[in-house]
DNA sequence: CCATGATCATTA
DNA sequence: TAATGATCATGG
């Protein structure tokens, strides 16, 4: 296991800007989508990897106390816009209950974190160059944070008072609780996995936070 | 099996 | 185009 700085994880990325991910994916020998299926988290186990993280998919640390993600971005009349939402980190209802805001998962990879801005260029993305590394360290007192808290707040309440079920994606100003699972149905059980959410920062935050972050 | 990496699909 | 909900491959 080596261990790979925040920093260190920066400059090995920085050395990737501007090239073509979906090559770097193939010399790695990550799948794409070339073998008839789509592997739509490709970019983010290239970037890891090229990060000198050995991490490639497992559960939350894949830094050491930092995380690193990764946003497609189009453009809109000439200005470069996030194109997606960006996955934070998963709900547990339990843990939702039980922990505030700073205890959260969702404010320990908020806090700390390496941005990856990549070009989207349509379905499949057949390429998609490194756009920007940034990285970003919130502090309690931030005014930003403290709107995501209140969000967070809201959506923690809601769970309380209404139930898991009432959670939706429209939910929140910076971040949101949007389905996220493997969907479908379970060929085992024939039947309808259940519902899970995740904790989204939406296009707004992402923005913002790569504003910061230059 | 399920969380993690995210993008795709649909609707307005 | 933007927003929300649904979905996919992967590896521990």
């Amino acid at each position: 296991m080596k261990i790979v700085t925040r920093t260190t994880a920066i400059n090995n990325l920085k050395k990737y800007l501007g090239k073509d991910l979906r090559k770097l994916a193939l010399e790695y020998g990550i799948t794409t989508y070339e073998t008839g299926k789509q592997n739509k988290g490709w970019k983010g186990l290239i970037l890891e990897r090229l990060a000198g993280l050995e991490n490639n998919v497992s559960k939350a640390p894949n830094g050491l106390s930092y995380e690193l993600k990764s946003v497609s971005f189009h453009k809109i009349k000439d200005k470069l816009k996030p194109k997606e939402t960006m996955a934070i980190t998963m709900i547990n209802q339990e843990e939702l209950k039980k922990h505030g805001f700073f205890e959260s998962h969702c404010w320990a990879k908020l806090k700390s974190i390496v941005f990856c801005a990549v070009m989207w260029h349509g379905k499949n993305s057949e390429s998609g160059e490194l756009l920007k590394v940034a990285s970003l360290d919130f502090a309690e007192d931030d005014e930003l944070i403290k709107e995501i808290k209140a969000d967070y707040d809201f959506i923690r309440e809601k769970l309380k008072n209404h139930g898991f079920d009432a959670l939706t994606g429209k939910d929140g100003k910076w971040i949101q609780a949007r389905t996220k699972g493997t969907g479908g149905i379970n060929p085992r059980t024939k039947k309808r996995r259940p519902i899970t959410r995740a904790f989204y920062a939406r296009t707004g935050l992402v923005k913002k936070i790569f504003e910061i972050a230059s």
